[in-house]
DNA sequence: TCTGGGGTCCTAGGACCC
DNA sequence: TCTGGGGTCCTAGGACCC
């Protein structure tokens, strides 16, 4: 047997079983839970209502919600609008507004993810409700035949019985989707909900994938269905049968990775949930401002906010930028890279400034400010003791700006004594590989310095 | 659909290095 | 003074996701 028929012989009889599980409408299911009186009427979670301003958008809406035409990302007024009224007089909707309360849907979560954690070796959660499991060593793809007519796998009644869990014991609906990858599991979870569960065998893959349209593939968005469609392109099945090449040309590497997802190709392994790249804030005005104070203001305490977030998450960062939006949506970013990593609130906030000056003059609806180049824990700290700040650019010591000088000090100041916490690796092996290609970024500069 | 907030990944061009 | 090829890092923008 030649090697290569050892390893497909070994991918076909041991396919993997991914679960991709997804809570429906999270934030209204957390409401529900503590206020059971919302069960079974529409219901919208959003933010920035309450301010009296119109200005928020919709976070969530239940399912009853939605047959109103209410949908994620709307405008909250226009959400509210669409409710329907008790009666034809009334002034107030027959529906039910609550504002995000994040902290408690963190909560919910973090009880729904224990029980993740417990059925599967591998789970990597996206986001906060949503996650992929690897359970290929607890269950398989084989098939029972429970009462003689029907045939199951394995798997269906090991995701039931997750399903079931997360219903008996947070009390939070989740739709489930079984399949031998992520990119088929995502697209399974999401084929049936709410409450819903989908099993996609391995032979039955292509099949399940080739009528959905192309936007139900993840990483399709409106930008890709519509040039998609100019090539004739309209479901999974098209993009499954068009030339990987041209597709290559005209989307890049994407391209290639949309046809493999839509051919229910994807060996993507699941990763444990790594560490953030980049912490943000960003808040919008009521109506767009040139009032240079309004601005500076609303980015010192965008930066503060950020700053202290990063500290509450034992993150150091390398970089910092701010997003500014001026009508009518134009997204300008710009940022600055200090020499080495750091954790000082007042550097975040004097270098949003100055990157925010170049704006001085410019209407804005939106600010933003952002950290990354991110370094965790006490490690990182005990190298940057050791690291000569002599990098790179030091041999320009004219060009260096005054917070790059600053930055130095700074870091010069750490003590590491004080930040050696009792930081905790919760995240395993991968996730520490991650943060190491990292550090070899700083320790790499240290090098440059010593050979100088 | 005139658009909130928090993220990820990819790409292109320029600077800089050997 | 003119100059190749390979590589990395940085910034800015874009698409996408929840």
């Amino acid at each position: 047997m030649t090697f290569a028929e050892f390893t497909d012989t070994a991918s076909d009889d041991d396919p993997r079983i991914i679960l991709h599980v997804d809570m429906d409408c999270f934030y209204a299911s957390c409401e529900r839970l503590r206020e059971p009186a919302l069960r079974g009427e529409p219901l919208v979670v959003g933010m920035g209502y309450e301010a009296g301003e119109p200005h928020g958008a919709v976070a969530t809406a239940s399912y009853e919600a939605r047959e109103y035409g209410i949908d994620s990302a709307q405008p909250i007024s226009q959400a509210l609008d669409s409710l329907p009224r008790a009666a034809e007089t009334d002034a107030e909707p027959a529906g039910y507004y609550r504002p995000v309360d994040l902290d408690f849907y963190e909560e919910v979560a973090s009880d729904v993810k224990a029980i993740l954690h417990d059925c599967a070796d591998v789970v990597r959660e996206v986001s906060i409700d949503e996650a992929y499991l690897d359970v290929t060593d607890r269950t398989s793809w084989g098939v029972v035949d429970a009462d003689g007519s029907e045939d199951r796998t394995i798997a269906e009644g090991y995701a039931r019985y997750i399903k079931q869990r997360i219903d008996r014991e947070v009390g939070v609906p989740a739709s489930v989707g079984v399949a031998p990858n992520m990119a088929t599991a995502k697209v399974a979870s999401d084929h049936d909900k709410p409450d819903g569960l989908t099993v996609v065998r391995p032979s039955e893959v292509t099949d399940f994938l080739a009528p959905l349209p192309v936007a139900a593939i993840h990483g399709v968005g409106p930008v890709t269905e519509r040039e998609l469609a100019e090539l004739g392109i309209d479901t999974a099945g098209d993009l499954a049968a068009a030339d990987p090449t041209d597709l290559a040309d005209r989307f890049g590497e994407r391209g290639r990775e949309l046809y493999a997802r839509a051919r229910g190709d994807d060996d993507r392994e699941v990763t444990p949930t790594g560490r953030p790249k980049s912490l943000s804030r960003e808040s919008a005005f009521t109506e767009a401002t040139e009032e240079t104070e309004a601005k500076r203001e609303r980015v010192s305490a965008l930066a503060a906010d950020v700053a202290a977030r990063a500290r509450s998450r034992d993150a150091m960062y390398q970089t910092v930028g701010i997003k500014v939006v001026t009508p009518p949506f134009d997204v300008n970013t710009r940022a600055t890279s200090l020499s080495g990593p750091i954790d000082e609130p007042d550097l975040v906030e004097s270098i949003a400034l100055d990157l925010l000056d170049e704006f001085d003059d410019d209407p804005v609806r939106k600010l933003g400010v952002r950290v990354s180049k991110l370094s965790f824990g006490a490690q990182d700290q005990a190298r940057l003791d050791g690291f000569d700040a002599t990098p790179a650019t030091d041999s320009e010591d004219d060009d260096r700006t005054e917070w790059e000088n600053t930055a130095d000090i700074a870091r010069e100041a750490v003590d590491t004594d004080a930040q050696l916490t009792d930081w905790v690796d919760d995240d395993g092996d991968r996730a520490d590989d991650d943060d190491e290609s990292d550090n070899h970024t700083a320790e790499g500069q240290s090098s440059l310095g010593r050979y100088d």
